[in-house]
RNA sequence: GGCCCGUUCGUCUAGGGGUUAGGACGCCAGGUUUUCAUCCUGGUAGCAGGGGUUCGAUUCCCCUACGGGCUACCA
């Protein structure tokens, strides 16, 4: 390798939608690219016919749009390093494939699936520790070590199946340095005859990653955890080809939030939180799963939250812009343990970031709510409503749905209010005197009736508490929310005298 | 089972041979607010256990426990 841009890849499996760990590894991929001004590149890795999921690879990109770190090569998005899709660059394993063999550093193997089977068996009942197809147990299995010549080729012309499988060799250590681990040592006794090649001509994961990510020029693979186990296989791999080696660096799982194991594509909705980013429906079974869009999640959110478990900048900041976690991030700053995912935490970054949001900005995004639901959709009303309530809210669709009074008038007043607050015998005079002082209105904004309702309080010797809460209560039907006087400003005069007049009717 | 990785408040984490072990979320209490929310103040709670090394270990080493990952012609 030459060159010492940096470029990494994400490289997931079209097997069904991306979760948020997905995210999590590409969104820690894109940082580090962008941190060095390298590359951060998407490739799709189907060399598995049998669990391709259509419309995986959509999402996979819509996803990654979403959330604002889209790659700058791949599918879609074009790259002098295509194709990014590994079925789409098939033709070109075969022939390293055959390379391996030719060094005899890799071999066809004949096994069928049963003979396979029956050999793990037998190794299990001799209390084997780990069943393998391996330096010891190939030389009883049906491969071109173990079979003449003629034999060999007598199968081919047969057309008998057969894969090529990786000749692992014997106690030798393998070393691989991990940015965030340190060395990870191995011994090959651990390690088995890996498939390479397929009997269906495709290549596996093992062979075609490394092949690609030395094509694609990559310098730094990021990938999970669960990727740890193979990757001193790979690094033999390298060595066989005589590649130098990307650096690697293995980021720690995201845990489900009760109990154990690795957050899980049935996590989300059992306990009540996505763990996708958008929604998906399965187009086999039509499980619908929700997602962080849909939920009223902003990206920048839920990039945040997700920035943060399992890496740290070493400083309290806690709120990050994506420009501002690009200039932060360091692999090295990852932690080595397992992050639980806190729904809650995700929540309260969400609500900082909708407080922080112009009122304007925010009426934009409340829009096809109120749209969908005939609302009143003007744009400087809404741009109030989201001022008065964004601060009650921690997503957006909140705005709506808790200050829907402000839309339409109250079908049903709060039991509690009216059981603690309204007096059959002097509130319904209270409300009624109440409605002429603000009647007479030189004009209805908030300052106005806050000194109107002052003045009406003093004249009549009343205290706030027993009033106030009625007011709320005949207007918004509710016991509690922002500011009377605003409230009453932005529904106007003619709104405010005929919910007054219908709640004291109705409570009366 | 085997191999690999890990273990600081309930959760995310900072720290690191001598600290009152710091912050954030959550929770609790008080203040502000006519109410709720916001906001402010305070509080609760942690170095998994056992051995070493050391004057001193939460920090370094070993063991155990626990957790996780992998163990396919899946990625």
């Amino acid at each position: 390798m030459t060159n010492s841009r940096v470029r990494v890849r994400f490289a997931p499996s079209p097997t069904g939608p991306l979760h948020m760990g997905g995210v999590r590894t590409a969104l820690y991929n894109y940082l580090f690219a962008k941190k060095h001004g390298g590359d951060f590149l998407l490739r799709i890795e189907d060399t598995d016919q049998g669990r391709f999921v259509p419309g995986a690879e959509e999402y996979i990109i819509d996803a990654l749009t979403w959330c604002g770190i889209a790659p700058s090569e791949g599918p879609s998005f074009g790259g002098s390093y295509g194709p990014y899709k590994q079925s789409e660059r098939k033709p070109i394993y075969r022939a390293y494939a055959d390379q391996l063999v030719a060094e005899g550093k890799a071999y066809f193997a004949f096994d069928t699936t049963d003979e396979l089977d029956l050999m793990r068996e037998r190794l299990k009942a001799a209390k084997v520790a780990s069943p393998q197809y391996n330096a010891i147990t190939r030389e009883t299995m049906r491969n071109a070590l173990t079979l003449s010549a003629d034999d060999i080729q007598k199968l081919l012309a047969d057309n008998v199946p057969y894969v090529i499988r990786f000749k692992m060799p014997r106690n030798t250590e393998v070393k691989v340095l991990d940015i965030i681990r340190g060395w990870v040592v191995v011994n090959t006794n651990q390690l088995d005859d890996k498939v390479l090649f397929k009997s269906d001509g495709m290549p596996t994961y093992h062979l075609a990653n490394i092949v690609d990510d030395h094509l694609m020029e990559i310098t730094h693979v990021i990938r999970g955890e669960e990727w740890l186990p193979s990757a001193p296989m790979h690094q033999m791999l390298y060595d066989a080809f005589d590649w130098k080696a990307p650096e690697f660096a293995h980021l720690p799982l995201l845990l489900r939030p009760d109990g154990n194991g690795k957050l899980s594509k049935r996590d989300g909705d059992r306990l009540g939180f996505p763990v996708f980013p958008l929604n998906w429906t399965d187009p086999v079974t039509g499980e619908k799963s929700s997602g962080y869009r849909e939920r009223g999640y902003f990206p920048e959110a839920f990039i945040n939250m997700l920035a943060l478990l399992g890496w740290n900048p070493g400083t309290p900041q806690e709120m990050f812009s994506l420009d501002e976690l690009v200039q932060s991030f360091s692999l090295e700053r990852v932690g080595k343990a397992g992050a639980k995912f806190d729904p809650d935490k995700a929540k309260w970054f969400n609500q900082q970031y909708l407080r922080s949001k112009a009122d304007v900005e925010l009426a934009d995004t409340i829009k096809p709510i109120v749209d969908n639901r005939n609302l009143n959709n003007d744009r400087a009303f809404l741009q109030e409503v989201c001022r008065l309530m964004k601060e009650r809210a921690s997503f957006v669709p909140e705005i709506v749905d808790n200050g829907l009074y402000l839309f339409t008038a109250p079908q049903q007043y709060d039991d509690q209010t009216v059981a603690k607050k309204w007096k059959m015998e002097e509130t319904p005079r209270q409300m009624k005197t109440l409605m002429d002082s603000f009647s007479g209105a030189s004009s209805f904004d908030a300052a106005t009736l806050d000194a109107i309702f002052k003045s009406f309080l003093e004249s009549n010797g009343l205290g706030m508490g027993a009033i106030l809460p009625n007011l709320r209560l005949i207007i918004t039907g509710e016991g509690m929310g922002p500011g009377m006087f605003d409230i009453m400003a932005l529904l106007g005069k003619d709104e405010c005298m005929s919910r007054m007049l219908k709640g004291i009717d109705t409570l009366s």
